[in-house]
DNA sequence: GTATATAGTGCGTTATATGCACTAATAGGT
DNA sequence: ACCTATTAGTGCATATAACGCACTATATAC
């Protein structure tokens, strides 16, 4: 039996989780013929052929697939014997640590806490994934992600770290040369700054705090729509009209008087009231070093 | 992190079994300067010493004894892998086996079966150490072995193959030269040919069938003591007197009349009566395919 | 005290893997 | 239905590393 070698375990791993002999090589840092030779080579000391190869799509056969889970499992012990290992002598975590966030959430919240969490874990290497389109955290290989959604689907294991509840807020500025609004209803003179998503453009939701069953559903003009809420938050301080915000973005300019909270006895969102920030990862039989302390240290300066 | 070679888990592995560098390298076909290279690297990998070295003696540290246990199950889950892949497609199971037994149960009771073994399975590739030794299972990574014991001692998974008798037989024409042995106390009479162990040169130990109650320890004198139960056969039947063997080694001696049986109606042992052969192997997580077939033929063929 | 076995190191050679250029083939766009 | 762009696979020259050998240092056994 020949030798197989675990460089080729991994590239095969890689493959699988890309769908693609080049994407992952890319990810592999390494070139397609290389992949292409290294999974031919392992088929070849296996005698089975564990993907099927149409020029344009790769996906598992039967026999990839149940090969694939073994070895993950087989990896992924791997990798807890080193980090135990390594670990074990109260050394300080290493390797490279991929976390994901919104960019609002990233900016606002997380490149904040970057340079104590590095102070205390030098030997840690970090990647900021700031996107706001929801990533795969498997496919991407990310260990730990921040999630603000009413509730995390998928096979991720999930913690809570605050409630998230959104506020209309204007700037002095703009409330001093318009009418005065005291009441929601009042929005609907106004010309909004809104995200460009869906729902968020027409009307949004209000209800007197604690009254779940006096939700009022305001209809809205949107002036400026953006896909970024934090130019969301730069246009509200500039004083292009009322907009609607999540609180721990806006929770500074409030505090200095930069933004006003139109409506500080009311509930507001675009869709959904119970929002949360949820700590996200991927369900793993075992979780690193490195993502334990990220989590404690994320939980301890979010909340 | 630096990426371990699968190939350097194996060679610490090695090691740690072999608790010697230099063994370790014969047993990999490999030069003990690789050895010390590769375990060497491994260590600067994982930044922990894992053996302790005094030129003479190679021993675990602590760390080491917690990854090698993490290892073998890596290990193993790897093979296991390995070998599920290779036989799912209903081939015929390869590799390599490695069998021990004594060497008179392997000449008399092995080797005529392994035609008919290596025609029903021809990838497989046998190793057949045979002594009468009690060797290692793990140390010396034996498959299976065969050990001709009341009972079978260490973390072994064990199978009863058949119970043993001894007889005290002579050949036909030493009975007909020598006076008549109608009691077995009448051996004290006779110059008898033994094993070369310990209580097996003075006494032998006889009794009534079913009738333990009345067993007799009966002395003997030792003209020639062997250490090989091959050789003690040899010269019983080349009539130099009166040997304790085990049924299975002078079946078919009895059979054809080439020996006589001297006590058909009584049990007879140099130690213990109640002897059996077994089929013993390592506690492992996962039987290979190869270990499962090979249980299942000497069965078939030995009872 | 001496001899032998054992772990470790330096160096030159060899084998292996890698990167690049190119081919073959398919799926999607026009 | 054709063309283009992308992707898997192959040949070949090069670079990298692993390997084996000779040798050193050290400790145990006799």
């Amino acid at each position: 039996m020949e030798e197989i070698d675990l460089q080729a375990l991994r590239v095969f791993a890689a493959v699988a989780r890309r769908r693609s002999f080049a994407r992952a090589a890319e990810e592999l840092d390494s070139h397609p013929s290389s992949v292409s030779r290294t999974v031919a080579r392992l088929e070849g000391a296996l005698d089975v052929r564990l993907f099927q190869r149409t020029t344009r799509s790769v996906s598992l056969t039967e026999a990839g697939t149940d090969y694939l889970a073994r070895i993950s499992n087989v990896l992924e012990a791997l990798d807890e014997a080193n980090d135990a290992l390594r670990s074990s002598d109260g050394a300080s975590p290493g390797g490279l640590l991929r976390l994901t966030a919104s960019v609002a959430f990233g900016e606002r919240m997380i490149v904040p806490l970057l340079a104590g969490f590095r102070e205390r874990y030098p030997m840690l290497q970090l990647e900021l994934l700031l996107t706001d389109a929801t990533v795969d955290l498997i496919e991407e290989q990310i260990d730990l992600a921040v999630r603000l959604v009413p509730q995390v689907t998928g096979n991720l294991v999930v913690t809570r770290l605050f409630s998230t509840r959104y506020r209309i807020v204007a700037s002095p500025a703009y409330l001093a040369r318009q009418p005065a609004i005291h009441r929601p209803e009042a929005l609907a003179a106004h010309a909004c700054v809104t995200m460009s998503l869906p729902g968020h453009r027409s009307e949004w939701r209000v209800r007197p705090a604690g009254e779940p069953q006096h939700t009022m559903v305001v209809p809205i003009r949107s002036a400026i729509a953006v896909s970024s809420a934090l130019s969301l938050r730069s246009l509200a301080l500039g004083g292009l009209g009322p907009a609607l915000l999540a609180d721990w973005l806006i929770a500074d300019a409030l505090a200095d008087g930069r933004l006003v909270d139109l409506f500080p006895q009311h509930e507001a969102t675009a869709t959904d009231f119970e929002t949360a920030a949820w700590l996200a990862y991927p369900n793993r039989a075992y979780l690193p070093q490195k993502v334990r302390v990220a989590i404690d240290y994320l939980k301890e300066h979010l909340r």
